[in-house]
DNA sequence: ACATTAAGTGATT
DNA sequence: AATCACTTAATGT
């Protein structure tokens, strides 16, 4: 278990030049932590959210699911970030409307709803990071929805693995051709021959279970 | 050696 | 670009 004193030097490298060392520490004592492991699912489409993750460590994939349990990625979560959608599903009681999957070992840092809305009023360095994150991933949203409209499956796909190896921090993308189908919202038998494409191009080359970008 | 899962392929819409 | 039906390759037991 982590003590107050590692929370708090974690919060501090990660949001120390953002918000106040008096909302810091606050936040160190309320905070419930939480580690995850790769591909748990942390949020469930219909969940009903009491705590606000912030991601000190790690990075989560955000993704809309449909009753049938088809798949479409919207965008990532990483360190230092906070989803603040998820605040008002919170305090409207309203049923999460995406699912939330860790996608390498994380730790999260779980916060009360309600304490967010108080710090709203009482620390300024919150609104602007709050107001912040609200902005990245609108900005975030509108990138994949140019990518989904204006972009060739092929030219998403691409774009795709970068952002996983970018994210990642490694030219190795740990996925078979069916998960990256998922995300990208299309089926396997199409994105392997999209992958043995960009393959016969130079771009990457393919190994069971595993796909290598040659650049970023 | 056998079963299971991942990936490749041709044909059809 | 998606789906079907089938093959081949890689991996686990």
């Amino acid at each position: 278990m982590l003590s107050l004193v590692d929370k708090e030097a974690m919060l501090q490298a990660q949001l120390g030049y953002v918000l106040e060392p008096a909302l810091i520490s606050e936040m160190a004592q309320l905070a419930k932590i939480r580690e995850t492991t790769t591909d748990e699912i942390i949020v469930h489409v219909g969940d009903r959210l009491q705590l606000i993750p912030i991601v000190i460590e790690g990075s989560i994939k955000v993704s809309r699911e449909n009753e049938n349990g088809e798949e479409l990625l919207l965008y990532y979560i990483e360190g230092g970030d906070t989803c603040a959608m998820s605040l008002q599903c919170c305090t409207k009681k309203i049923d999460s409307q995406i699912k939330a999957t860790a996608m390498e070992p994380s730790l999260l840092l779980m916060i009360s709803a309600e304490y967010m809305e108080i710090w709203m009023d009482q620390y300024k360095s919150w609104r602007t990071y709050i107001i912040s994150n609200y902005h990245t991933r609108m900005m975030e949203l509108m990138e994949s929805i140019d990518a989904i409209a204006f972009m060739n499956l092929d030219q998403r796909l691409l774009k795709y693995l970068r952002d996983q190896a970018k994210l990642l921090g490694s030219l190795e993308i740990l996925h078979t051709h069916q998960q990256v189908a998922d995300d990208l919202h299309s089926s396997r038998v199409v994105i392997s021959r999209l992958l043995k494409q960009l393959e016969i191009k130079g771009e990457i080359s393919l190994h069971r279970n595993k796909i290598i970008l040659k650049t970023i």
